[in-house]
DNA sequence: AAGCTTGGCACATACGTATTCAAGGGGAAG
DNA sequence: CTTCCCCTTGAATACGTATGTGCCAAGCTT
C-alpha cells in the first residue's frame, strides 16, 4: 500500500505543472488535447483519484446531498415506511447518475437538522421524507426556504407554502379508488385514516374519497369515518370500532395499505367476507399487499419516478435553476379485494 | 444569510488564536476551561459549524463510512432485498450514535467500488452488503483486505477468507426451522432453494436442512430439493416443479420468504391445504410474513443487532482496533404455516 | 534566589486541489 | 519585420482547519 498518489505526483510525471493536471482532469478547454490524453494516462496507471475533501474545501460545494428521514416517534417496531424504503432505492440511483453522492441519516425531528448538513459543508442540499405533519413546522420551513438553504420536502403540497414539495396526487387517489368501489356497484363505503391532526397525506385521501362520493351523489355519512395511523394493529382495531357502530357497509376504503391489511384481518375474524361482503382497498402497494389474502386493491405512488423528481428538483435548487413544486400522479391497481 | 463564521472570526471575537479555538472546541486539555466556556459561547452565537472538508482535509479522515448496497441484476421490479431495508435503519442510527455520518450507493458490481470512495477519502471504511456469490470475488476481497482497504462484508462466513465478515447463522437457522418440523410430526421435508452457484446463504440453509434430518434419522432425498432465487415467482414455480415430481411430501423448508410466500400459493391452487397437508417456512421475517394466510413460520435475521455489529466492526476496523468476523444467531418464530 | 518544570497559548505550517493572474510562444495580420 | 492576439501553461495563492514547535509566565525544587 504506496502512499496515495497527489496532482503533483502525476504533475511531475507528465512534466507539466499542478494547475495544468487539475485542468486536465476536469475536462478545461484551455488544456490541449495531447497533454491532456497524457496526464489522464498516468492517472489511471498510478490509480489516482481527487481527493474530495481538499476539492470540496476550494471549490466550495460538495457535490453530496443528504437525505433526512425523519421517524414518526412510535415504539411499534415496524419502523420504516416500506414505500420509503423502496424510493430510497430509486434516490441513490439518481444521484448516482447525476454524480452526486448521498448521505443518509434517520433522525428524530430536531430542530437544526439544516445546520447539520449545509452548514457543515457535508451537503450542498438536503431531501426530506416523512416530516409528518410538517404543519407544526411550516413557518420554520418558509423561513429556510427563504434564507436560501436548499431543500425539497417529499409530501403533500399545501397552499401558501414556501418551500418546493414534491409529492403524490393523494386527492385523485383518493378519488380514483372510491370511484372504482362506485363503479363495483358499493354505496355505503366507509373510510379508515387520521382526518384531523396527522398525516397531510391521509388528509388529502380523504378529501378524494369526500369529493368521489359527491360526485357519485352518494351522502356522507360521518358514522362512517375512523381514525387510524398507519400500521396494522391500529387498521385492526378501527375495522372493529366502526363494525360495532352497528352502520352497514359494504365498502372499506383505507388510507394505507397497513390500515387495510389490519381492517381485512378483522373482517375475516367477525365473519365477514372480502370482498363479497364488504370491498375493502388500501393505499401504497407496499410488497405485502400482492401477497395478502385476498390481494389487495390499491394505489401506487410510483417510488421509481419520486426519487428521480426529489433529486433532480433538488439539483435544480441548487444550481439556481428553475424548480418547482411537483404532484406525480397516482396510479389505482386493482386486484381482487376490491370484488 | 450572512457569509459563514470561520474559526478565526471566532479567535477575534475571543481574543484568541485560530489554533486555540480549534483545540477548544475538539475537547483538548491544553485548553483553560474559561478559554473554552468563552469561546463555546461565541461558537454557538455566531451558529458556527466546524467545515467539514477542511477539518477532513487536515485530519486526514473523514468520520464518514459507505455502504455499498450490490443489487442482484435482476431484472425483475421487486428490487431490494426487504430485510436490507431494516437493517438500513438500524446502520444509519449506529453511525449517527457513533459520531459517523453514511454514504449510501447502490450499484451494479463493479472492480473498482473501494477506490471510489476510500481512495477518494469520501470514506473511512466500507460496508459491503448483497455481494451475491461472493466467491467469484473471494480473491479479490482477500486482497483488499490485506492491503489495509477498511471494509465489512454482510454475509456468509466461508472457511479461509481473508476479509472479515458479519453474518447471521444461516446454518442454525436451517437447522432449528426442520427440527421444528420434525417435531411437529413431518417426516417428509423438501427444501426449496439454490444449493449450487448461487447465494451462499442459501447453501448454509441447506446444509442446517441437510444436518437436521440426519440428526433425526430422517433420509435425505435428492428429490425433494428444488432450485429457487428468492422471488415469489421463482417460487410459486419451484413448488409446481416438485409437484409434478409425484414425490409424497408433508412439509415445505423454502430459503426466503419470498420462495414460501409463492411455494404457499402454488400448494393452494393445487388443492393442497397449508399447513394440514404441507407445512411451509420460510426465512428472513419479512413484514408480508405476518399477513399471509395462513402466517408463515420462519427465521429472523435481527436487523437491528446486525445493522450495530457490522458498523462497530468497522469502526473498530478502521482504528485499528481488533475486529473480527462474527455469526449472530437466527430465532425461529412459529406461526401458523407450520402446523 | 537561581534553575526547572508545567500550563496555556501563539506562530508557522501542512493538507491537496481549484482558480486567478501573468507570461511565454507562435502564428496571423499589417 | 513588427504588432497583436490567442493558445497553453506556470507561479502564486486561497480554501478553513489541525497539529508540531516554541515561548512566556507562574509555580516549584534545592
Amino acid at each position: 500500500m504506496t502512499a496515495k498518489a497527489t496532482s503533483f505526483d502525476i504533475a511531475q510525471l507528465a512534466g507539466v505543472s499542478q494547475p495544468t493536471v487539475s485542468r486536465a482532469l476536469r475536462g478545461s478547454p484551455t488544456v490541449s488535447e495531447a497533454t491532456r490524453a497524457r496526464i489522464e494516462e498516468i492517472a489511471r496507471r498510478l490509480n489516482y483519484k481527487v481527493d474530495k475533501n481538499a476539492s470540496n474545501l476550494r471549490s466550495r460545494h460538495s457535490n453530496t446531498l443528504a437525505l433526512l428521514l425523519f421517524e414518526d416517534p412510535t415504539p411499534d417496531e415496524s419502523m420504516i415506511n416500506p414505500f420509503f424504503l423502496s424510493m430510497l432505492g430509486s434516490i441513490t440511483r439518481t444521484c448516482a447518475m447525476r454524480g452526486y453522492d448521498l448521505l443518509v441519516s434517520f433522525q428524530q425531528l430536531s430542530a437544526d437538522w439544516h445546520t447539520d448538513y449545509e452548514d457543515s459543508r457535508k451537503a450542498d442540499g438536503i431531501l426530506l421524507l416523512g416530516y409528518g405533519d410538517y404543519r407544526d413546522y411550516a413557518q420554520r420551513l418558509g423561513q429556510l426556504a427563504e434564507q436560501g438553504t436548499h431543500f425539497v420536502r417529499w409530501g403533500a403540497v399545501q397552499p401558501g407554502q414556501q418551500e418546493i414539495v414534491v409529492g403524490c396526487d393523494n386527492l385523485e387517489g383518493g378519488q380514483a379508488v372510491t370511484r372504482h368501489l362506485v363503479e363495483r356497484g358499493r354505496s355505503s363505503i366507509a373510510f379508515i385514516g387520521g382526518t384531523g391532526k396527522g398525516s397531510p397525506e391521509f388528509q388529502d385521501r380523504y378529501r378524494g374519497y369526500k369529493s368521489a362520493l359527491k360526485d357519485a351523489g352518494l351522502p356522507l355519512h360521518s358514522g362512517l369515518h375512523v381514525d387510524a395511523i398507519s400500521t396494522e394493529a391500529s387498521g385492526y382495531e378501527a375495522a372493529i370500532k366502526l363494525m360495532r357502530r352497528d352502520i352497514p357497509f359494504d365498502a372499506l376504503v383505507c388510507a394505507s395499505d397497513l390500515i387495510a391489511i389490519g381492517a381485512i384481518r378483522a373482517l375475516q375474524e367477525a365473519g365477514r367476507k372480502v370482498p363479497d361482503d364488504v370491498a375493502v382497498t388500501g393505499f401504497d402497494d407496499i410488497l405485502a399487499a400482492r401477497f395478502v389474502n385476498p390481494p389487495l386493491t390499491t394505489v401506487v405512488q410510483d417510488a421509481r419516478a419520486a426519487g428521480e423528481r426529489l433529486v433532480d428538483t433538488l439539483i435544480a435548487l441548487i444550481r439556481n435553476q428553475p424548480a418547482t413544486s411537483a404532484v406525480l400522479p397516482a396510479r389505482l391497481v386493482v386486484r381482487a379485494s376490491s370484488g
